[in-house]
DNA sequence: ACCTGAACACCGTTCAAGT
DNA sequence: ACCTGAACACCGTTCAAGT
């Protein structure tokens, strides 16, 4: 165990663990290249061999970010069962309970013009899991037929909304489940083929 | 004329106009108070005298965003003549053309966490002309009854959270339009008496 | 009342040099 | 291949001093 146990590669996994930390804890704008290296015990130039810039930290944060929701908002999928009503309720859940507990982190995830591949990409696997339920229930007949994407689109933009209206503080907290249920609700009567 | 016109209490309006070209252009994390001094031709002290420090100077932005903001979902609603549907219409079309049009204004107005009583009210003027509306939806019979507030939450989110996503470039500005149309009809039927 | 200008501590970025 | 340490230009913030 020596001080330094960042020549063996683990360097640019410990800078995002710490860079994470501190945005969740002071936000985006308190996140320092120089006084991560501090805090990891490198000297402020060694950042700069696995992130050229500031900008390439927070891509590879803002994609770490999409990686996690994406397997959160599965595992809200797989627990809630068969029905596709229950499934979209967990689904939406767990979205704004990511949003909310990582606020500043979603902030940056929705910040940058997604110029990167790989983070366009991890955006697309999260959000995979929203059409996947939509077309559930429209295969189940609980929504209309149509192009998934555009609905699920919908969906997302919503809850998405509402997320950002509570974490802006627009909103009291309280008032999110309410929120929640209300656009669930509202969406499902919205979607349901008329018949 | 001089060169220094701003010692008869214009300082405060030319810094915050000069800095929302410099975040419309720039975006927010460019926009620097010494910078600002400069532009305006003033030392990089003066500003301190009408925003304490660079927080001030961005809730001052904030709020101006909102104030337009009002201005001009209230504008886009009264040119909608009397029909409920065209209003809605209108006045959705109306914030995400300021959305897209001012993404990184609008992102720093949902940034902060709003602790000014005045951007406080700012936004709760913005958001009184969509509470107008839903309540003149209501009266006609076109939204069922409830509370105005929650309804209006729901529509308000939805189309904010599609400005987010076309203005951090996860779905092409060209789905814009057509997204929010899509978000309306969706609304309108979910909120439809059922009858 | 409003602004200036020096000072301080901090930053991102670059780059030659070390192992 | 990976990291160090000096250097540069830029910040935000503070504060005594000017008019």
């Amino acid at each position: 165990m020596s001080d330094r146990p960042y020549h063996h590669g683990n360097l640019r996994a410990a800078l995002l663990a710490q860079a994470e930390r501190t945005v969740r804890e002071r936000g985006v704008q308190d996140l320092s290249l120089r006084e991560l290296a501090r805090e990891v015990g490198v000297s402020h130039g060694a950042p700069r061999r696995h992130f050229p810039d500031r900008q390439a930290l927070l891509d590879a944060l803002a994609e770490a970010g999409f990686e996690r929701l994406g397997t959160e908002l599965r595992s809200a999928f797989d627990r809630a069962g068969d029905d596709f009503e229950a499934r979209l309720r967990s689904t939406a859940a767990a979205y704004v309970r990511f949003a909310t507990r990582d606020a500043a982190l979603l902030e940056l995830m929705f910040a940058g013009k997604h110029r990167e591949r790989s983070l366009q990409e991890a955006a697309e696997r999260a959000f995979s899991v929203i059409l996947e339920l939509i077309e559930q229930g429209q295969a189940e007949g609980a929504l209309e037929a149509g192009e998934a994407d555009r609905v699920g689109l919908v969906l997302f933009a919503t809850v998405q909304g509402i997320a950002a209206l509570v974490t802006s503080g627009m909103v009291s907290a309280e008032r999110l489940d309410e929120l929640v249920a209300d656009a669930t609700t509202h969406f499902l009567r919205g979607s349901r083929t008329a018949a």
